[in-house]
DNA sequence: CGTAGACCTCAAAA
DNA sequence: ATTTTGAGGTCTA
């Protein structure tokens, strides 16, 4: 019953090296996604909108959710930007209602993935300047930086220090179950949206974090949403956007020039965050990329920093340890090698070695796993890596939401062969690191 | 100015 | 089964 307010599946062409949503809704960017547990479906509510997703090596698939009570089109519920709700004339035709919200589905889906840049074009571009890169980058494909809501990600950052993806999620889903709008229920499960700042000043939300499980954290986001929300403009964050990279429903305009520090309006936005509670200078370079669409602004967390010191030679000399000065050279090291997309790039190498993932990286000498090596028309040798569906499934064992459904990479000169979702058993203590290199 | 400790919680390791 | 560790840091002394 409840599929009944479900738009029809639309399909947009994409490959899965220009995007590939199993990874990139889960390499710790966006923490609201939900995957529904029977097929490979993906769930969240965007700017007062519930949508679904799923792909396969051809195409994404989306539909919207239409909430059966109120009126078809949802009305942006003043998540974050209420400024420009986009307002629409008032028509009584439903039929051309629904036709507009599919559009603006679509235009929405566009605008959050970052759809037009090209990452295949990217991604060469990375592997020419960097053999590190090259070396990594053939397993994780199609992972995109997201265009998310900047406070969204303002929050969800503060609730990553020192935490583990997982909590991150719960706290986040704690966040919008208690403070943000809801938005439908479907399955008998509620879907609200992200709370918007002012949302997030009450005189108790301090304590009644506390109770849920924040933390010290809890502080820190009543503090930051009182700031935001009467210390500052309406607004203010989106002031703070990469031109290049608008809200939605605005137009593009220049960025400014690249330098290694990076661009100016990086900088500006870089500090002007770091004045926030609980905001130091790794969640605020989340915010500027995920948030804020600046693309040269590299995160260097604890991950980053070891990938630094294995990799590219830092540890030593005038970096040892992770200061001030280190954080800075770090991303100005990457901002030169990768130049201004350079965070984009520096996401694939941290999904790269993410628990959840960087068993694609050793499984090739473990098991179930067919190598071949074959000449491409570059010359160059490349691995190809396909995943055979070995999952002995039989048993009684119930794979709880661990399970690692990777898509198959997308092949390409020969017939498509492409394993569309390969399911491992993804034995838990898969593989440690094994060779320091 | 740059550097140790404390800070909440929870699930995985030991 | 119970304790210890560590997880995408930040704030403060």
């Amino acid at each position: 019953m409840s599929t009944a307010c479900f738009s029809e599946w639309r399909k947009l062409p994409v490959s899965l090296s220009e995007l590939c949503i199993n990874t990139t809704l889960r390499c710790g960017q966006s923490f609201r996604w939900q995957k529904l547990p029977d097929d490979d479906e993906w769930r969240c509510v965007l700017r007062g909108r519930i949508i679904s997703l799923k792909q396969d090596p051809t195409h994404l698939y989306y539909r919207y959710y239409s909430p059966p009570s109120t009126a078809p089109l949802p009305t942006p519920p003043a998540s974050t930007s209420p400024s420009r709700a986009a307002s629409k004339s008032a028509n009584d035709d439903s039929e051309s209602q629904s036709e507009t919200a599919s559009d603006d589905t679509l235009a929405l889906i566009k605008h959050y993935f970052n759809l037009s840049s090209e990452l295949t074009r990217l991604y060469s571009e990375w592997s020419s300047l960097d053999p590190n890169f090259k070396k990594k980058a053939p397993q994780f494909t199609g992972i995109r930086i997201l265009r998310q809501d900047a406070w969204e990600a303002l929050v969800s950052f503060i609730c990553s220090s020192n935490n583990n993806i997982s909590r991150i999620s719960q706290m986040v889903e704690k966040l919008c179950i208690n403070y943000g709008p809801l938005i439908g229920t479907i399955g008998g499960r509620a879907y609200h949206d992200f709370p918007s700042p002012q949302a997030l000043t009450g005189k108790d939300v301090e304590s009644r974090l506390r109770g849920l499980g924040f933390g010290y954290r809890a502080k820190y986001i009543y503090n930051t949403a009182v700031m935001v929300a009467n210390e500052r403009e309406e607004g203010w964050l989106d002031t703070l956007r990469n031109p290049e990279s608008p809200a939605f429903g605005m137009e593009p305009a220049h960025g400014g020039e690249m330098r290694p520090e990076g661009r100016e309006g990086y900088r500006v936005a870089h500090e002007q965050l770091l004045a926030l509670q609980g905001v130091g200078p790794k969640v605020a370079d989340c915010v500027c990329l995920m948030g804020l669409g600046w693309g040269e602004a590299v995160p260097v967390d604890t991950h980053v920093w070891q990938i630094a010191q294995r990799d590219y030679k830092f540890g030593r000399g005038a970096h040892k340890t992770l200061n001030k000065a280190t954080y800075d050279a770090v991303g100005n090291h990457f901002r030169k090698l990768w130049g201004k997309e350079a965070g984009w790039a520096h996401s694939v190498l941290f999904t790269a070695d993410l628990k959840t993932f960087s068993e694609r990286l050793t499984t090739s000498k473990k098991v179930k796993v067919d190598v071949d090596v074959k000449k491409e028309e570059d010359g160059e040798e490349d691995v190809e890596i396909k995943t055979t569906v070995t999952t002995a499934v039989a048993s009684k064992r119930k794979i709880k939401e661990e399970e690692d459904i990777d898509e198959g990479e997308a092949k390409k000169g020969k017939d498509k062969v492409v394993v569309q979702a390969a399911e491992t058993t993804h034995t838990r203590r898969a593989s440690k690191r094994l060779r320091k290199q």
